[in-house]
DNA sequence: CTGAAAGCGCTTACAG
DNA sequence: CTGAAAGCGCTTACAG
């Protein structure tokens, strides 16, 4: 494989001279530069990365964590993995994609051997067992999720609170008194998946404070099992008018559900989801939802990160919390209740 | 940051005596290795990638070279991601994801900048524009998926020839004689998709020995698209008693086309597709299926992948063409045409 | 504006 | 069984 000899060698000057002319680092004579780019083309050269990397102490890579749970519904996983990746090969850098069970093992190892300029971790947990190893470590962190210690990493999520008071709100002004609100499995929680009550605390009290009957529920993430519960939820609650999703597998479902029932949103049921738009179209789910926006998220991480890493942003700069505002998106699955239009 | 002159100063030995303490690559009395891991432990050492990988030309990392495209049916995608970075744990190496919309450029400069010992392509097209590039490169490749040309690289993918006939013998043995066949979109094909035409092909010939009538469409891979159009083609072809499905946003579509025409399977319509079991789970489809095992794909890709690598083959050792026999995976969707009971 | 040299942190022949 | 040294391919102070 060539290398940076063989192009000095061929342009007629000296290592150094050919990496700086091709680095732009320092003033070089025109005729140089050129003579050197045109060796460099000629030849095919493209600098190693191990021997690049030794030297500059940067490997323009960016590690991302990612966890494929078995109750976490793996589409909607995939949006994050596609909004970082983007935003890093646009920012100049690749990404060492790591989706070991083992979550601070592997990031130790990345972090320990250099192997990343910075990291970004996907599926945070409220007291996420990566955390202190990131911490340790010498390069900076981006999270998408909120943990419940920030200290030492920027942090940016959907803004949950108030994703439940839009939620109940937009229904509550449309005349609906009694809700239900589906949110994720318990044992997400229990694994310290913080959105699920942050949501559904928010919509506890905005019902409270208006009124309303709220009726919380936690659903299965599998198929079929979350239809048979929806069902089930649905004969419970006849008096129902409004359906709140905070859970994807249940979105997924529920199509099929209100089929089954002979039953349409708006006419029977008011329904509003919290899913990317992405994930409304790949489902082709009619519901209008919070956007949750993991594109724009991913962005937003590497961004900061990238910022971080080429000190564009100061290692004592206070690290930011960042809430992306809900909108929803309005798909026409909400109108006033039954008899009240 | 420690490094191994650290280890080898706090053990009292030369850096080359710790680093063969710690590769174990010649012999090393007992007591001089012991002290070596003692110090490496204590001093949490872990050794420098980059140098490393200039050292010995080896990065143990794994490009993985996905498309997310536009027409493709995101879902389906990560399935093979997540096989290929499993077993590339598995087997001790880390993955480079690259998603660049510019493939051949993207594999260009992480193979010769050399960040990778091999390459893993998902996505081959007939004429794949990165083949040459692979080729060109010096680290081995493997592909899931079958290009026009193999020469050079070790190609995985599933027996879609096979799959067509078997899907057309399942429904004739049981008695069906007027059968659709959606498969995926022409733009598809036109992007060298060659699985679409090799899975026609076959249903078409198998179709035609047997003297059944086999009507053979391209769905589109968009919600809502999809469904008004298998409405529409269930409207043109009412004597047809068994659909054949090779089109995954068409087999997420048709529980709910079914439902709106107040038609089930089997009862109405046997309804085999091709898709994995997981994609079956999390989109809740009740229908047989031909497995198209991504998982296994893309680990039989970087199996043999690292056997090059780590040179378990030699480079001389021709290279393998492997095909998957499809698996129909019953869940009940097919049974003699109505009338046939 | 250009060059000779040191150094990044490893591994691995070469000596003993 | 162990050590001193060379070398992997870059970048970047240091000199001129």
């Amino acid at each position: 494989m060539v290398n940076i000899g063989d192009v000095a060698r061929a342009a007629g000057v000296a290592r150094s001279t050919a990496s700086y002319a091709l680095s732009g680092k320092r003033a070089i004579s025109d005729e140089v530069r050129d003579r050197v780019h045109r060796a460099a083309r000629e030849l095919g050269y493209t600098p190693n990365a191990g021997a690049r990397a030794l030297a500059t102490s940067q490997t323009r890579v960016i590690g991302l964590l990612a966890q494929f749970l078995p109750d976490e519904f793996a589409p909607a996983m995939l949006q994050y993995i596609q909004g970082v990746t983007d935003s890093a090969r646009d920012a100049g850098y690749d990404i060492l994609l790591s989706s070991d069970p083992d979550g601070p093992g592997a990031l130790g190892r990345i972090t320990d051997s250099r192997m990343v300029d910075g990291i970004v971790l996907l599926n945070v947990a409220a007291d996420d067992d990566r955390l202190p190893v990131l911490r340790a470590a010498p390069q900076p962190g981006a999270l998408v999720g909120l943990p419940r210690d920030c200290t030492g990493v920027d942090v940016f999520d959907l803004d949950f609170e108030e994703s439940g008071r839009v939620m109940v709100e937009h229904l509550h002004a449309l005349g609906h008194r009694e809700l239900i609100l589906v949110s994720q499995p318990e044992h997400v929680i229990e694994r310290g998946g913080a959105y699920v009550w942050r949501l559904q605390d928010a919509a506890v009290e905005a019902a409270a404070s208006r009124g309303l009957t709220l009726h919380t529920v936690h659903g299965s993430s599998e198929q079929p099992r979350i239809g048979r519960e929806l069902h089930a939820l649905l004969d419970a609650h006849p008096e129902a008018t409004g359906l709140l999703l905070n859970n994807e597998a249940a979105a997924a479902a529920l199509p099929t559900v209100l089929h089954e029932r002979h039953r349409s949103a708006p006419a029977d049921l008011s329904v509003v989801g919290r899913y990317s738009d992405e994930f409304a179209r790949t489902f082709s789910l009619p519901f209008s939802s919070i956007e949750s926006a993991p594109d724009r998220l991913g962005r937003m991480a590497v961004r900061q990160l990238v910022r971080r890493i080429e000190k564009q942003v100061s290692a004592e700069a206070p690290h930011v919390v960042r809430f992306v505002s809900p909108e929803l998106v309005d798909r026409g699955s909400t109108a006033p209740p039954l008899g009240q239009q």
